[in-house]
DNA sequence: GCATGATATATTGCATACAATGATCAGTAT
DNA sequence: ATACTGATCATTGTATGCAATATATCATGC
């Protein structure tokens, strides 16, 4: 289970809540067990049934994940889950990868002992998880690892921000397009941006980074987008 | 009337269109012309009204603008529109840096005398505005001279995001904020990097661009967060 | 056989009724 | 006076009916 996990919108249920943003989790949670995939159709009754609710708080929800570009929508003719191009997936590297370089110089720079056990933490949490082949986890536990850096920040924008961005990346994978020995060569990898990061050695950990988004995004591209 | 400018969520009306998204552009102007102001509570039914529909699209609206940021949202008791803190003003300068700073290079390198004239348009348009003071007009036109710079790298989700980064900052702010000397100087500010830009002097215009929002942050928060 | 047009079906869009919730205010007890 | 309780009111939350729109089906004509 991956519920527990998802970013999107980093909206927190609490006690007072109200259909639409049950609906609104509910939804990311079928995007992420794959029980709806990119370029599927969602029908508003279909769903209102599946998740006994009515049309309204289903069309409300749908209508955020719209704006939030989970969800491609035409007026009069309804949603479909997107399906991310090459070139958007490309467009996030990118952003992704100069968000990270940019801000590793403060994240160092304002690590603790407490940031770093947390951030041993998340490389330990995908080493662990290597093995379990479940859901998108190896995505979501990478995707937090690198997180866990920059949270070091301190700016919470960035964080939701970044793990939106990476969410959005993943969403368009499925777990079998990570070959093992690429998941091998991320622990590696891993690995050494955690030296070091440890040894707060930025222009290292700057080259690292880089190299490492170089590496998945030169595996992965040619199973997702075959064609393009 | 500045309504032909926003950017949030970048949606453009087309001729098939719904109330929810017109109610959702209607908002923003509201926003933008300071008919509706931080902090304000939001009424289904009192906006409804004064839009002529009925809850329901206005209930949609509010929902996409909550999820962006721009309103506030409890459950069971309703929205109101956001009111930047100064620690958020603060993450979105720094976010807003890393990302124009970190790109400056390749919009540089991919820039064209298209690019170039359409560029120097930008900043003329600034410098026309200066006068006439009316709304939000020197805050957008101020954005789009860097969003400018920001296009020529290509990545339209870059460009979207760094708009409405923009945007949730200046929506902040009031034209009577802008005190003349500083938009004398960012006029003069603008020319500089405009000059370093044109001459493909890529760590001159980043530091210039890293100077301009350090005073222009200085400049404004002891007049928008006095107290904090 | 293919294009065209009319009809039927499915789905979205909007408004509204009713229910649920929270805020306000008055009244009572301590 | 203050704290508590209950009733009233305002507003949000949800479901649903009907209208508008798009899609699919089928018949007709060439």
């Amino acid at each position: 289970m991956v519920g527990t996990f998802y970013y999107i919108g980093s909206i927190f249920l609490k006690k007072h809540s109200n259909l639409t943003l049950k609906v609104y989790q509910r939804i990311i949670e079928l995007m992420l067990n794959y029980e709806i995939v990119p370029g599927q159709r969602l029908v508003f009754i279909d769903l209102a049934k599946q998740l006994g609710v009515s049309r309204t708080p289903v069309n409300n929800a749908l209508s955020i994940l719209a704006q939030e570009g989970y969800l491609d929508f035409v007026p009069n003719q309804g949603y479909s889950v997107h399906k991310l191009t090459k070139q958007e997936a490309e467009f996030l590297f990118e952003i992704r990868e100069v968000l990270e370089v940019g801000f590793l110089g403060k994240a160092i720079r304002n690590m603790d002992d407490k940031n770093m056990k947390w951030l041993k933490k998340r490389k330990n949490d995908y080493e662990k998880a290597i093995s379990s082949h479940v859901d998108r986890k190896l995505f979501i536990l990478d995707t937090e690892f690198h997180a866990s850096i920059l949270d070091m920040v301190g700016n919470d924008i960035l964080s939701a921000r970044y793990r939106d961005i990476c969410q959005k990346i993943f969403l368009r994978f499925r777990t079998e397009d990570l070959r093992l020995n690429r998941i091998l060569d991320i622990k590696i990898e891993h690995n050494d941006i955690f030296e070091a990061v440890c040894v707060r050695d930025v222009e290292r950990s700057k080259d690292l980074v880089r190299l490492h988004h170089k590496s998945s995004q030169q595996n992965l591209f040619p199973i997702i987008f075959p064609t393009d």
